[in-house]
RNA sequence: GGAGCGGUAGUUAAGACGGUUAUAACGCCGGCCUGUCACGCCGGAGGCCGAGGGUUCGAGUCCCUUCCGCUCCGCCA
């Protein structure tokens, strides 16, 4: 700040008082004409100041509300002559009286509009710098300094209403699993690092120098044990920790409800959770979901819509055209092991510059190009027709039930390339060209995922959901004769494109669980050696069991229409998955390393801070001079 | 590991062809104002143009390096 606006602010500090038994009567968002006339005390942060010399008026906000509060020399001389002191997010409790705001003076936009607080007596309760942005939903303060200044950034009211649908979210799905019998139990963060999936968070172990704990990925083995100790019927509301790179809704750690039941198949499952779904809207979102919700297999997705998690809010299908150029003097289309068409109704007055824009983004999934053609009344327009014969034209037509006015798209290519990239520029020209209905939750599962998919880097398979999941009924043989062809007992479910949720039945037979480890490249050692409890377990009594996890962050976030799980997270990582508000992750001292027995390969680049002085954050001084 | 966008006053942005003193709005400070509500009017302060190096008579602008934020690909059982 200005040396002006410190002395200010510093000569303010001199009028803070106690509450000195000062209670509030109200919150800022509640009073109306029904309380007209009534002795109130609110307390508040103050919004907006507007001194008019002899009337002030300031808007006191807190999480419920504004309410405007008069300060008039003619009812109060003192309580007036005071307030011009009074700046933004200044904290203030004031005694006063509710009246009716005269003829015409009434703000339809404020819900406490038709009435003010004539201040009699107010208290100063603390002061408070000028914010680095202003305390409002329309500020557009930089994200870097949202983080920074997140208690701030908390107060606006949009946040504020996020962390409290959030917290209502919890609260329903708490309510429904406690009704249907499954019991909150809280597992280790505290765990052992497992190969498979996601890279952990370490935790080095002082008592056990040279080893180390991991950060749950997830709790599923211990809710599997919890399956095999009887609990029958279990859920957490769990932070977890995946030490991968961050997207707009990734963070390293997220929040699951999980749960798991006992004695139940698939449809049990996913009926339990249609109906955690249903009650969350009910009771959130005062919305009726229509259940039971449409199921589609993995395969079915991924030939209509090219991924594992289509947004069925719009159409533009993909079409397999693969079989009707098999033979095309077009040497790209007749040699490609997958060609897809996709056609957008209409979309013939797309322009050429935009035609390109949608060939850049295509090439993100490792396209060469973007093929298309435009139907004219008279003429196919494009790049590509005159390699096409007159069978293939008719039977593109025909496929894609073509008409004057469209373009079609084509991709040829690898079928996972083919997939990603038409899948994705499905969802990109539906938001291009507004097709996305708004206010629109539509929720499918997608089931019967593969039980492999082949990694490339490591050249062996590696399970498609998790080790643990069961393969499908008669896909026992496959996982040794022909994994890539195996199912699993998974399912997803899916809202607006997003993955919510997944889950499967698990494996409970030790000899299964042994063959997967096998068909994963374990040696039955190392299966014994990093799975051998849960081997153990299984060969113990253990109950079929299956459950499912849902994306606390990204379900909310998408209830909150906001669109990154950072709005929806009250602390949250950047993008280098560090906290701008704490400056986490930090150097430590050498003796705590001492102590843990470790020793850096490479000098910090950062030395651990003595004590835990003034933080060198981008302006520690809001307004610096 | 890779691609793209951005970083200029407290904030949000303009300035980009290299050329006087780097603009604007909001915010801040001071003054005036008794019905405002994102009050209004008058005046004022406020800048190492993310950092470092280079080219040049001259760099916010061109080149190189680097840091930070965001979006995406890879990755995320």
């Amino acid at each position: 700040m200005t040396e002006q606006t410190q002395d200010v602010q510093q000569e303010h500090r001199k009028f803070i008082e106690d509450l000195g038994g000062w209670q509030r009567s109200h919150n800022c968002g509640e009073l109306t004409l029904a309380e007209n006339g009534a002795e109130v005390c609110l307390m508040g942060w103050v919004q907006y100041r507007r001194d008019h010399g002899g009337l002030i008026f300031v808007d006191l906000r807190d999480r419920e509300g504004l309410t405007q509060v008069v300060f008039s020399p003619d009812i109060a001389p003192a309580a007036h002559e005071n307030a011009h002191i009074l700046r933004s997010e200044y904290v203030l409790a004031v005694r006063g009286k509710v009246r009716p705001r005269p003829e015409g003076m009434v703000n339809a936009n404020m819900v406490t509009g038709a009435i003010e607080v004539v201040a009699h007596e107010w208290k100063l309760l603390n002061t408070s710098k000028t914010p680095p942005f202003a305390i409002e939903d329309r500020c557009e303060a930089g994200e870097n300094l949202r983080l920074a200044w997140r208690y701030l950034d908390l107060r606006r009211p949009r946040m504020q209403a996020n962390l409290r649908l959030r917290h209502k979210v919890t609260q329903s799905v708490r309510r429904y699993l406690d009704e249907g019998g499954f019991v909150e139990v809280e597992t280790p963060v505290l765990t052992k690092s497992t190969p498979e999936g996601a890279r952990d968070f370490l935790v080095p172990s002082r008592l056990n120098p040279g080893e180390f704990y991991a950060l749950p990925q997830s709790p599923q083995l211990f809710k599997q044990l919890l399956m095999v100790a009887g609990l029958d019927r279990y859920f957490q509301v769990v932070r977890c920790f995946r030490d991968e790179d961050l997207r707009a809704d990734r963070q390293p750690e997220f929040t699951q409800i999980d749960l798991e039941m006992s004695f139940a198949d698939e449809n049990q499952v996913m009926s339990i959770a249609e109906g955690l779904m249903a009650r969350v809207f009910r009771e959130v979102m005062d919305r009726d979901l229509p259940l039971p919700f449409p199921r589609m297999s993995w395969d079915e997705a991924m030939r209509r819509y090219g991924v594992d998690k289509p947004d069925t809010r719009f159409g533009l299908e993909l079409v397999d055209i693969t079989d009707i150029v098999r033979n095309s003097g077009f040497k790209l289309f007749a040699t490609a092991r997958l060609v897809k068409a996709m056609k957008v109704p209409g979309g013939e007055s797309l322009t050429r510059k935009e035609i390109d824009a949608f060939t850049e983004f295509v090439k993100i999934y490792g396209a060469q190009g973007l093929a298309w053609i435009k139907i004219k009344p008279a003429e196919w327009q494009s790049p590509i027709a005159k390699f096409l014969s007159e069978a293939e034209r008719n039977g593109i037509a025909q496929a894609l039930d073509l008409t004057a006015g469209d373009i079609v798209f084509f991709q040829a290519g690898e079928p996972e390339m083919v997939n990603a990239a038409l899948g994705n520029l499905r969802v990109h020209l539906a938001e291009h060209l507004d097709l996305i209905p708004k206010n629109s939750f539509n929720f499918l599962w997608v089931t019967d995922f593969p039980l492999y998919e082949y990694d490339q880097e490591e050249k062996r398979y590696v399970a498609c959901h998790h080790p643990f999941t069961a393969p499908a009924p008669g896909h026992l043989e496959l996982m040794r004769s022909d994994p890539s062809r195996a199912k699993a007992r998974a399912y997803d479910m899916v809202l607006n494109g997003s993955e919510v949720g997944g889950g499967s039945i698990r494996i409970h037979s030790g000899e299964t669980q042994r063959r997967m480890f096998e068909a994963l490249g374990f040696t039955p050692e190392q299966a014994e050696s990093q799975f051998g409890f849960l081997l153990q377990a299984l060969e113990q009594g253990a109950p079929p069991h299956g459950g499912l996890a849902f994306g606390l962050d990204r379900l909310v976030m998408l209830l909150a229409g906001a669109s990154s799980i950072r709005d929806v997270i009250a602390f949250p990582k950047t993008q280098k998955a560090t906290c701008l508000l704490t400056e986490a992750p930090a150097p430590v001292a050498a003796r705590q390393l001492r102590e843990l027995g470790l020793r850096l390969r490479e000098q910090p680049a950062r030395e651990p801070e003595a004590g835990s002085g003034a933080k060198a954050r981008p302006g520690s001084d809001p307004v610096q001079a």
